[in-house]
DNA sequence: GGTGAAAGCATCTGGTG
DNA sequence: CACCAGATGCTTTCACC
């Protein structure tokens, strides 16, 4: 899909705040709110909106530590793996990858005996490491109209 | 903060959809529309509602690859990295970890060519270990009311 | 937390370049 | 084909219970 200025306009609203309406984004963007409820819907309908999520705080609902894990899966395992891990709470994000690890999941965890627990719901399937997230440097940065490479 | 099954049930509304009204919403939970608007406005005050994201589609705006890049900074090189790091654009979230590396990204980038400038970028500030995302396997999984660990 | 009135918004229609 | 302008029906917001 073709994505024009006025598109890329629409696109750094909704990425700042999903819950302006359209007539706001209208007024920012410089035409009128139907045009930009057309607008969106075509962008939903192409699939360059993939959805409006509410970003919840891990520490204000009780977890406090966050953490990044690779596992680098033991023969077999890594299909039963890919099968359980969409019920695992903990996980907020998991990527299969290239490399000595298979796997790289980016959890959340109440406390140190979550994280125990979590680990050992994990030694069945592979080789971990895991890495605490101290601070989040850059957060959900939005994606911008950017020149070519 | 404290949150009862309500604001769990409408927190879990707009991690689903946060273009959904506030009449839906009260609709699904069980109270009125403008009861659903001051739970939501008192936990957006706590800080329990970091905010609402459009989610745009890498592929779908003409960036190909998505990578994890781990970095292992040099000496004094961590501070200006991390200063630097909110400029770039490629990088979708960036956490300063524990462990042998200092920092994971994770970052989107338009093809092989622009991964090759990503990571020339890098170069001065560590040494990084590259790793192709090849599926997204759980993606931005909500956080729901969860049982004591 | 509910109710009802007023303001604001989304959506549909017809009309224009 | 995309946009604008005006009318209708929801939604949000506020005062009050």
């Amino acid at each position: 899909m073709k994505l024009d200025t006025i598109n890329w306009k629409i696109l750094t609203c909704l990425q700042q705040n999903a819950r302006q309406s359209n007539t706001e984004i209208a007024r920012k963007v410089g035409v009128t709110s139907p045009a930009v409820a057309e607008r969106i819907r075509k962008m939903e309908d192409a699939g360059v909106i993939e959805g409006y999520h509410a970003k919840v705080s891990h520490s204000e609902t009780e977890h406090q530590l966050k953490a990044i894990i690779t596992l680098r899966a033991f023969m077999g395992r890594l299909k039963p793996f890919l099968e359980t891990v969409k019920n695992f709470d903990e996980v907020v994000n998991c990527y299969r990858i290239t490399g000595n690890e298979n796997i790289v999941m980016e959890v959340v965890l109440k406390n140190q005996k979550h994280l125990e627990k979590f680990i050992d719901k994990l030694i069945t399937y592979g080789e971990t490491r895991t890495h605490i997230v101290l601070s989040n440097v850059v957060e959900n940065n939005p994606i911008i109209k950017r020149l070519p490479a």
